[in-house]
This record gives C-alpha cells, structure tokens and sequence, in this order.
DNA sequence: ATCTGGCTTATTTTT
DNA sequence: TAAGCCAGAT
C-alpha cells in the first residue's frame, strides 16, 4: 500500500491529542523540576541527559523504573517529544502496564499515544499495518509456542525426521535459536554440513516449517521481530516511516534482549535515508507535521539494564548487547546507578558477595544507608515437605508480626516445586496464589475455543481448522480428514473452503452432515464478526461469536453431557474466556476478533491485572525479574537444583544460575529466608540433596541459620554447626566443602532417609463436614494435641484456629487436615 | 471412529 | 509421578 492511502486511511480513525497550542520545543520555566526532586545525583543524571544514546546500568532495586518514567514524563513536560513519537519498550506486559500507568500518573492525559509495549507487540503492530508487502494479510494469527510445536511434531513425523534423531522440542528450539539470529532456512542451509543426513532433513523442515506459516498467514513468536527486521531491511521506505515517527525509544531489560530484537532497535535508530518528507498520520495519533522531518536525526535511544540480571541467554539474549552497548553507539553516555533503595544492607552483602563469584564481570557494588536489618535465616529440611511447613509457619510467624500475606513471596527453580509448597499452604490454610504457573491460555479447552475464533479470522489457518474439525466428537476421524485435504487439493482451494462442499468428498451420509454442519457454524459466526456487508461488526460480536461458535458446535453441550468431573471447570474456564472478550470489548470499542486474538496471544497470564492481595505469590525464580517483596522465602537451595543440573553442562551455564540466584535475593526488601531439604522427592523417587555451592558464598555473619544442614545430618543430632562457619584453609575454591564440613550422611545410610521422606502423606485426605466446635480437643498427625480456640469460614473452606500444645497455634483448613476430635 | 489399557518416557527457565 | 503414545478391541 502506498503512505498516502495508509496516510489517508488512518486519518479517518481516531482523533485526540494533547490539549495544548504550543508545539514541541517551547521551552517554560522547568517544568519538570518536580520530576528530578528526590533523586539522587545519577539518577537525576539519567532523566535529563540528552543525547544520541545513553546506557543506564541498574542495579537491582536502584529506582530503575522511576527513571524511566520521569525521563519520558521530563520529555513530555518540557515539550521536547509529542507522546505520539515515543517508543518505550518491556519485556512483559505487565511491566508495559505499569510503566505506563506510572508515567500517566506523572502526565497525565498527555500520556496517550505513546507505545508502550513489548517487543512482541509493538512488531504486531508494524506487521498488522504493512502485511501485505510481503505477503501475509492484515489478518494473520499468531502461533504461540504450542501451536508451533503440534505443527513441527507434524513435519517431524511426515518426514520421519525421528530416525536422524531429531525430535519435535529439539527441532523447534533450534529453529527458535536460528530466528533469534536472524537466520533462515536458505542461510542456515549455505552453512550446514550437507554430508550430515540428519542436517539435510533439518533444513528441510525449517524450510517446509516456515512455507507452513506463511500459507497459513501466521507468524510465530520468534517471527513476529525477525521479519519486521526484514521488513525494515528490505523496504528502507517503511523503516524510515518509523525512524521519522519514533524520535525517543527506551528498551528496560535490555540484558535480556536477543539478537533480533537488538537489531530491530538498531534499524530503528539509524539515520533517515529517505529524502522526501511525509507526514504521516499514523493511526490517527499525529495530527500535525511530524518536527522529525524538519530534524531528520537519528531517533534517541535509551536503553537500561544489568547484565548480573541476565537469565535468559538459555533463550538466546546476548548479554553482549549491553557490554557493547559503548562500541555500537560511540559517544554513548553510560550512568550507574548503584544506591539500592530496597533492601536492606545485609541483604546487599548477600547479594554482592555471590555475584562477586562470577568472573568477566565489570564490579558493581549495591549499597544503601538503612542499615543493616535483620540476619538472613537459613533453615534445612528433613524433606521438601519439612521445608514448606517451616516456610508455612514462618508465613504465619511473619503475619502476625505485621507483614501482609501480599507483601510475602516464596520462589523456587522450578514449576514441579510448588507442588509440596502448595500441599502444606492448603493444609496450613495460608492463603497463596501461584504465579505464571500453569497457563489459562494452555488449558486444551481454551485453545480449542480459540481455534474456532481462528478458523473465523484466520480460514488460512488449516492448523485451526483441523483442531476444531472433530472437536466435539462429530465422528470426523483420520479418513475423512485426509479426504478434506485431498479435495482441497484437487480443487485448488483452502482447507477451509473444502469444509463448504461436504457432499463431494465421498464420504458418508451422516459425516458429511456433520461437516455441513460444522460449516454453517462457522459462516454464521463469520457473518457476526466479520459482516460480509463491510459494516463494522459491534464491539459486543466477539464474546457472541465465541458463544455462538461454542453453543451452536455443541462444544459446550459435550462437555455439560460429560460425567468427567473436569469437564464442569472446563466450562467454567470457557465462561471465563467470554468474559475475557467482554472484557476486550470494553477496553477496545473498535476491536476485532483479529485484535482479539493478537492480545490472547501475547499475555502470558491472564490474571496479570488481578491484584494479587492477601496471599502469599509463589512463583519461579524467573517470573521474579523485576518484582519486590518485604520478605522473600528462597526455597530449595541445593546442588542439581540451583544450579540446574542441566545448566552444568552448557557454557555459561553456572554462571547463569548464579545470577538467578542473585536475582531471587535482590527480591527481598526486609527478610530473606534461604531454605532447603536434604531429601527430595523427583518423580517418584526420593533422592540426597546437597546444599547448593551458592550457600557458601554468603559470608557466614550474615546468616542465622534456625536449622543448618550440619544439625540435620550430624550423627548425635544437636551440635549445631553453621553450613559456612568454616571453610577448609586453602583458598583453591576447588573443594566445595571442608573435611569437617560434610553437609549430608554417606548415601549408604537409607535409614535415616526413610525415617524423614514421607512424614507427611502425600494423600490429600478428606474429612467431609467434621463438626468442630471452639473448646474441642483434637489430635493432629504432625502437631500431636490442641484445643480448638475458633471455626470460620464455611463449607470446604472452613478454618479452625487450633492451639496445639507443643506446637503453637495453627489454622487448620478442616476439610483436609490430619486431624481427629478426641 | 473411539475407547482402553499398558507401555514408555521425560522431566528448566518463557515473551 | 504423570503425560503421552501405541496397539488392539469394540
């Protein structure tokens, strides 16, 4: 499409903006001196600096993001940038949220107009508008990483790839890696060793991958910023539009940023080739002449981050992009920030003595002047179950003392640990609400609703379509969908279109009902969404399209049928998504099911908007990036965990999880509990855990350890002995334990493992409606007896408040607990 | 076409 | 442990 008619097009929609008649430049009386009061020295440095490029190296908790925000606010405020011109990039939507909000807060109304967004969406965006330069439409769909693994699984097994040893996750993170470099089939192949069978079938499937995505006019993840990098490479003229609109972009996280992404921040700064100058209206957001084309320089550019926050090079981000951010942009002014404002001192040292193991770093030290704070408290469990409960009576212990359930946050390495943490949480009645964990988007129902609103917008998406094709059973199996295939193919039409033509597939009467039937369906939903007369569908014919779809299929009547007890949270679940679209309608009049699904796809959790109040988050080690808590519980701290066994092999590997665990303790703002267990339990099988090598890289002063891995395992039971109070006089680093230090029994003593790994059954049991009144006496499994003091809540969510004799006091949930009234 | 049971197998982090 | 795959029965 030509800029006029884009131009043209997008003057028709939206109007708006800034409520003022002076034009960017107008200089008043410092208006943004409120903004610089109660920042220290570079802080202040890092808002007004103005220049080409400007690096700020954020330590953890150094007021980052209020950086940010009152950089882009003095630049709104002093007139020097329009919002429209603009570019902040995050790394989550939640952080784009939040920035923006905050930066609404210090501007206001002026705020609109601005992008601020991810990576993956603000490339939606280019995409959406300039598709069909090169080949997709304005509705294309996009494959999250579970779409693309079903279709790599499919070429996997047509090209019977599995025989060279190529499975489906294997073949689709190398795929994933190569885009991430900006690499395609046709590169990747001039390279790969052509002798190699097992290279040759790769390429091919990275090629017939890639055709695959193209006919279905989809981009996966990875592609959504490697092809607008081509774009921009190959139509200079659609680059310039963008260099010339965007004067300001900020990148936050930027030790995160892959090697894509880094060259789409590059393409964007560079100089302004093209001669000719348009304004250009984009999407209504500028209503003036843009000021660039009066000073074609290149955009500013801003980018913050901390290369000891780096966990995510597994995934392709090269920390070498903030390393040598000075050789990429000469004359780049570099400010450090390294006053931490959140936590306290001890905490810091912590922190800053692990980090300091890690080689080829520039040092960084974090400092504060709130003082020193309480001792970080290590505790090691019999089991894992052990170590939750001393988690759980701590939560409580923390509770009354005054810390909200909010303000507390237990991580751990990996997602299979919340499993125990959730068991005693329930059975301690500590309200908790796990993070990132299992994604609504993810549950097989929603995906199939979500195909179906697919096969709506997106009919090239045979993916889609097959998905839904005999969902709910309709008796459409194997046969008739490779009959579908076959006619498509013989017609020279989509898969989808096939669909409309059931009676010429040769199949029986009663399938070729059920297509038909399938097919009305789907053309009455389109003409809902996507009225045929041009007309703009209503922004409520989303959440009715999705309920049409789903009632008139009989997806829903199936799974109301269904005596799986599952099927009823899967309605519930599908109630959700419709609310969802209500939702999306609501926030966007004008939105599509193409918009729609565009957002679907890109928010991770759903629940991101809901506040997380009164409970305890529980959350990996990397969903913690970013966030802060007044205590932070680190659980599992042992070898093979963190660090990851796997990490052991891949280069960098340790270094990585070093950082991942500095990032777990820079969460902390008061308390830090570092915990672990000295059996764990793994599919199954109850192993030896050995306290992880980072334990002993905080100086011993700095923890009080209630329980140390040397009282746990020491034959005689009570001599306490701090896993770091010594260290073996050398100072090789080579032994990770002194000769008197061995943290854990000789393996040959099954005894005392047994005797600890299952005190807690794993069994939730159920106590039906035990009728339980204040002033009974109950015996507990674990806590032995007590005296019910209260009962609250109702039903499977009833409380009792129990003084146990040696124990303490508890809350009990009375369904569910080991308990019985004596 | 669908259901069942028995088998294997894989277990890191995620926009 | 639990999810996913395959073969064989209905």
């Amino acid at each position: 499409m030509t800029d006029a008619s884009a131009a043209a097009q997008r003057a028709a929609s939206v109007p708006l903006i800034v409520g003022s008649d002076r034009g960017p430049g107008a200089v008043g009386a410092r208006p943004d001196e409120d903004l610089l009061a109660g920042l220290n020295p570079p802080q202040r440095e890092a808002v007004t600096y103005r220049g080409r490029a400007l690096l700020i190296v954020a330590g953890a908790g150094s007021g980052k993001t209020r950086v940010l925000t009152h950089r882009i606010a003095s630049l709104l405020r002093n007139r020097e940038a329009w919002p429209s011109q603009i570019l902040a990039i995050t790394f989550t939507n939640k952080a784009a949220g939040e920035m923006r909000e905050r930066v609404e807060h210090l501007v206001g109304d002026s705020a609109r107009g601005m992008w601020i967004s991810t990576f993956h969406s603000a490339c939606v965006r280019i995409l959406r508008r300039e598709a069909e330069q090169f080949g997709f439409t304005k509705s294309f769909t996009i494959y999250d990483s579970g779409d693309s693994r079903a279709l790599i699984k499919r070429l996997v097994k047509e090209h019977e790839a599995d025989a060279f040893g190529l499975t489906p996750a294997g073949v689709q993170s190398r795929i994933s890696k190569l885009k991430n470099e900006l690499a395609d089939a046709e590169s990747y192949a001039r390279q790969a060793n052509p002798n190699d069978p097992a290279e040759r079938i790769f390429v091919e499937l990275f090629g017939d991958y890639q055709r695959a995505l193209q006919r279905a006019n989809a981009f996966d993840f990875d592609d959504l910023i490697a092809q607008t990098v081509y774009l921009f490479r190959a139509f200079p003229h659609v680059a310039d539009v963008y260099r010339r609109r965007f004067r300001h972009i900020l990148v936050d996280e930027y030790q995160d940023t892959n090697h894509a992404q880094y060259a789409l921040i590059h393409e964007l700064t560079r100089p302004i080739a093209g001669e000719a100058r348009q304004p250009y209206a984009d999407s209504g957001m500028m209503i003036f002449d843009a000021p660039a084309a009066d000073a074609p320089e290149p955009a500013s550019l801003t980018v913050v981050g901390d290369s000891d926050q780096s966990i995510y090079a597994f995934r392709g981000a090269d920390i070498r992009n903030i390393t040598e951010f000075e050789r990429d942009y000469p004359g780049a002014k570099v400010v450090l920030l390294e006053q931490n404002y959140r936590s306290t001192q001890n905490i810091l040292s912590a922190a800053n003595a692990v980090i300091g193991n890690n080689f080829d770093r520039k040092d960084k030290k974090l400092w504060t002047d709130v003082g020193a704070g309480e001792k970080i408290v290590g505790f090691t469990g019999y089991s894992q179950h052990d170590e939750a409960q001393f988690v759980a009576d701590e939560v409580e212990a923390l509770r009354r003392g005054g810390i909200d359930y909010s303000q507390m946050a237990v991580f751990y390495r990996t997602n299979s640990q919340s499993r125990a943490l959730e068991e005693i949480f329930i059975r301690s009645a500590v309200p908790y609400r796990i993070m990132g964990g299992t994604k609504f988007y993810e549950r097989a129902e929603i995906k199939d609703a979500l195909a179906y609103l697919v096969a709506v917008a997106n009919p090239a998406d045979e993916m889609a379509v097959r998905r839904i094709l005999n969902r709910p059973r309709r008796g459409i199996g194997d046969v008739t969908e490779t009959a579908i295939a076959r006619y498509a193919a013989e017609e020279g039409i989509a898969f989808r279109d096939a669909l409309a033509n059931a009676s010429a597939l040769g199949v029986g009467p009663r399938i070729q009902a059920a297509v038909a039937q399938l097919d009305a369906v789907l053309v009455e939903a389109t003409e809902l969404m996507l009225p045929s007369s041009g007309e703009l569908a209503p922004p409520s014919a989303v959440a009715e399209g999705l309920q049409l779809l789903l009632g008139r299929s009989g997806y829903l009547d199936a799974l109301r049928m269904s005596k799986d007890a599952q099927d009823e949270a899967r309605l519930e679940n599908l109630d959700e998504l419709v609310a969802v679209a209500r939702e999306f309608a609501r926030n966007n009049p004008e939105g599509t099911v193409i918009d729609f699904l565009a957002e679907v796809a890109l928010v991770s959790d759903a629940d991101d908007l809901e506040d997380s109040s009164g409970s305890v988050s529980l959350m990996t080690l990397h969903t913690a990036k970013g966030l802060e808590y007044d205590a932070v519980f680190l659980t599992g701290v042992e070898e093979d965990l963190i660090p990851h066994r796997i990490s052991a092999g891949e280069p960098g590997g340790p270094q990585e999880e070093r950082r991942l665990f500095y990032v777990g303790i820079t969460r902390a703002r008061k308390r830090l509990y570092l915990s672990l267990a000295m059996t764990r339990a793994q599919f199954g099988e109850v192993s030896v855990a050995m306290p992880s090598r980072f334990l002993q890289e905080i100086p011993g002063d700095l923890v009080h350890w209630r329980q140390s891995p040397g009282d746990v395992n020491s034959r005689g039971g009570t001599q306490s002995r701090a896993l770091n109070a010594r260290r073996t006089g050398g100072g090789s680093g080579s032994g990770r334990y002194g000769d008197d230090l061995v943290p854990l029994p000789p393996r040959d003593r099954p005894g005392s493992i047994e005797k600890f790994a299952n005190r807690i059954p794993a069994k939730v049991r159920d106590n039906g409606d035990m009728a339980l009144a204040p002033g009974d006496r109950i015996r507990h499994d674990d806590f032995g007896e007590g005296r019910v003091d209260a009962v609250t809540g109702e039903g499977a969510k009833r409380v009792a408040h129990v003084r146990f004799d040696t124990a303490g006091p508890k809350k009990l949930l009375v369904k569910i607990a080991p308990i019985e009234r004596l």
